[in-house]
DNA sequence: GGTTAGCAGTCGGTATCATCGACTGCCAGC
DNA sequence: GCTGGCAGTCGATGATACCGACTGCTAACC
C-alpha cells in the first residue's frame, strides 16, 4: 500500500495529466493543493512510485506519466462516486423527463447523451430479452415458400425472423398457423419457447407451426443481443494522437458483437472501469472504459458505458455513467 | 474544352496523384504512357491547366495537384463505366449468391462490402417504403393505455409505432380493433392509409381504430427513411490527414438523416459523383461521394454510395458502386 | 531521520543555417 | 511548335547550438 503522501502525490499526477495531457514534473506537483512538501521531496517520492510501477517517464528529462497501475490506483481510491456537476445533472434530468417514444430511439439518444456529458464515446447495450414474456406472435406469408414471423414482447420490442416453408402451403394455412401459435405462445417466456405445442390436426398447418417454433427456439437465448448503440464515435478522432489507434478503436466500435461482449465481460468481472489492457482488447491498450449495468424491474437488463482515452476524467465519467444508468433503469421500468 | 494533349496530361496527373497522394511534377507525367512529349512541353501545358483552374500548386517549387474542377473533368471523361476487377467481381458475385436472411442484415453487410471493395466507407440507404402494400397490421396492448401497432409490409420490413390510447379500453377491444384493421388495411398501400374505415359499431373499439389510423398516416410518407447503414467508418481515419477533417466527416456520418438526404440530393441531381463542395456540405470539402440508385421491381428504391477522400480511385469506386447497386436491386427484386 | 536547497546532468523541443533535390518558368536553338 | 538546358524557388532534411524543463544526488538543516 502507499502511504498518504505517496497517494496524494500520485493522485495529483493523475489529475494534472488528465487535464493537460502533458508529462507532469515535480515542481507542478509541489505547488498542488494537498501537497505541502518541496519539489525535492516530491521527486524522491515520484522515483519510488516509478520503481513500484505507478508512474513512468517518457524520457529522462521529462515529467512523469501515470501507468495503467497508476490509473487503477487512482480509480480504486476515489472515495464517493461523486455527484454529477450541476449543469450535467440538469441535462440528464431533462433528457429523461423528455424521453419517450420507441425504445431504440431512446437508447440511441442515451448513447449521445453519454457522449455529450463526457466528451467521449457513449455506448448503450439494450435490455436483454432473455426472459420477457411474449405478447403476440404473428406469421405473415410473403412469398409462396417464405413467411415472416413477427413477435411482440412485453418490453415493447419487436422481433422478426424469416422462415422458409417446406413447401407452398397457401395463405389460409399460414393464417391458421399464425392464429394457433398466437393462442399457444401468448404469455410464454421468450427464452422457453417449447419445441412442440398442441397439434391443429391439419398436417400442413402443423408443419408451419413446427417450422416457426424451430426458428424461435434457435434464435432464442438472446442474452447477448447483437445490437448496440454508439454515440459520438467521432470523438475518437480527438481522443488519441496516433492515427492507427483512432482507426483501430473505430474498428472495434464497428463490431457490434465485440462491443456487447466487451461491456458484458467488464460488468461481469464486477468492474466499473477497465483501463487499457484490462479491457482484454489489444486495440484498446490506450483506452479506458467506464461501465455500469442498469436494472429494469429490479433485474439486470443491459449496460451502458463510456469509451475514451486512458487519461479520461474518471470521476466525471463515473458520475455520468452512474446517473444515466440509474435514470435509464427507472425510465424503462415505468414504461 | 481541352485539347487532346491537355486532356491526357490532366488525366495522367489525376491518376498519378490518386496513387501517390503526392504533388506530381512534369517529369513524371512526361514518362507516363500516352504522353509522348518532353517534360518542358508538359510544364507549359500544366501552366495553362493551372491558369484554367484544373490544377493547383501547393507552392512554387512543388508539383501539381488536381483541383475540384480537375477531378470533375477526369470523372466526366471516364468513357466506359469500366468493369470491376476480376477479384472484386468475384467477391460481389459470391456475396450476393450467399445473401439471405433479414433485409437489415443484408444492407448492413452490403455497406461493408462496398467499404471492402474500395477501401473507403460504404453507405446504403434502405429501400423507400413509399408505396409498398401492407401485408398485415396488428395492434398489441402493452399497458392499460399504451399499445403497439406492428405492420408488416410486402417488402418484408416491419414497422412499429407505439400508440397512446385515449383511455383504458381493455384487451378484448384492442384485439377487436386489431382484427378489424387487419381486414381493412390488408393490401392497402402504405402511403395511402385512409383517414377512416368502416366502423365496427363499438365506439371504444372505433376509437382505437382511429387512433391507429392516425399514427399510421402521420408516420406515413417514409420517403426519407431515417436509417442508413454505414460500413467501414474507421476508414475515414486513414482517408484524411487532418484530425479535424476526420472528426468532421465522422460527425456527418453519425447523422443518419443528413447522410440520407445527402445521397438523395446527389442522386436527384443526376450525379454519379459529387466532389468536394459539390456535396453541398462544408465538412466534406476534401471528400468525394460516389453514388448510385438501385431499383426494385423496376422502381427506384434506395441508393448506395462510397464516401472517401477527393483523391479516390474513381473508376474503381464507380465500377464497384454500379455493380453492387445492380446486384442489390436484383437480390431485392427476387426476394 | 526526514526534509530541503542547490547543483550538475540529461534530453527533447526549437531556432538557425546550409545543403539537397524536386520542381518550375523561361529562353534559345532545333 | 517542341525541346534541352539553365537559373531560380522553396520545402524537406540534417547538423548544430541553445534553451528549458526536468531529474537524481548530495550536503546541509531541523
Amino acid at each position: 500500500m502507499l502511504d498518504d503522501r505517496k497517494a496524494s502525490i500520485l493522485r495529483a499526477v493523475v489529475q494534472e495529466y488528465i487535464e493537460t495531457a502533458q508529462p507532469v514534473g515535480s515542481g507542478r506537483i509541489a505547488a498542488a493543493p494537498g501537497v505541502d512538501v518541496s519539489s525535492a521531496t516530491v521527486r524522491n517520492e515520484m522515483a519510488v512510485l516509478e520503481s513500484e510501477g505507478y508512474l513512468a517517464q517518457p524520457h529522462t528529462s521529462a515529467g512523469r506519466v501515470p501507468t495503467e497501475k497508476g490509473y487503477r490506483y487512482f480509480v480504486d481510491t476515489i472515495g464517493s462516486p461523486g455527484a454529477l456537476r450541476g449543469e450535467h445533472a440538469k441535462r440528464v434530468k431533462e433528457f429523461f423527463a423528455r424521453a419517450h417514444g420507441e425504445l431504440e430511439e431512446m437508447l440511441e439518444s442515451t448513447s449521445r447523451l453519454l457522449s455529450g456529458l463526457t466528451a467521449w464515446t457513449g455506448v448503450v447495450v439494450p435490455p436483454s430479452a432473455a426472459d420477457v414474456a411474449i405478447r403476440s406472435v404473428q406469421v405473415v406469408g410473403l412469398a409462396p415458400t417464405v413467411a415472416l414471423v413477427v413477435s411482440v414482447l412485453a418490453d415493447a420490442t419487436v422481433e422478426k425472423h424469416s422462415v422458409e416453408l417446406p413447401r407452398a402451403v397457401g395463405d389460409e394455412r399460414v393464417n391458421a398457423a399464425s392464429a394457433h401459435l398466437a393462442a399457444q405462445l401468448q404469455g410464454t417466456m421468450r427464452g422457453s419457447v417449447p419445441a412442440d405445442v398442441a397439434r391443429t390436426g391439419d398436417p400442413d398447418t402443423d408443419d408451419v407451426v413446427l417450422q416457426v417454433l424451430d426458428v424461435l427456439r434457435r434464435t432464442s437465448p438472446a442474452d447477448v443481443p447483437d445490437e448496440v448503440f454508439v454515440g459520438g464515435a467521432s470523438r475518437v478522432a480527438s481522443a488519441f494522437d496516433a492515427v492507427e489507434t483512432v482507426q483501430q478503436v473505430l474498428s472495434v466500435l464497428e463490431e457490434q458483437l465485440v462491443v456487447v461482449t466487451l461491456l458484458k465481460d467488464v460488468v461481469d468481472r464486477g468492474l466499473q472501469v477497465a483501463i487499457g489492457t484490462e479491457t482484454g482488447m489489444e486495440p484498446l491498450a490506450d483506452a479506458a472504459l467506464v461501465v455500469a449495468p442498469y436494472t429494469v424491474d429490479g433485474e439486470r437488463a443491459g449496460s451502458i458505458g463510456v469509451l475514451g482515452p486512458a487519461r479520461m476524467n474518471y470521476p466525471e465519467a463515473m458520475a455520468a455513467v452512474a446517473a444515466v444508468s440509474r435514470r435509464l433503469g427507472h425510465a424503462l421500468t415505468e414504461g
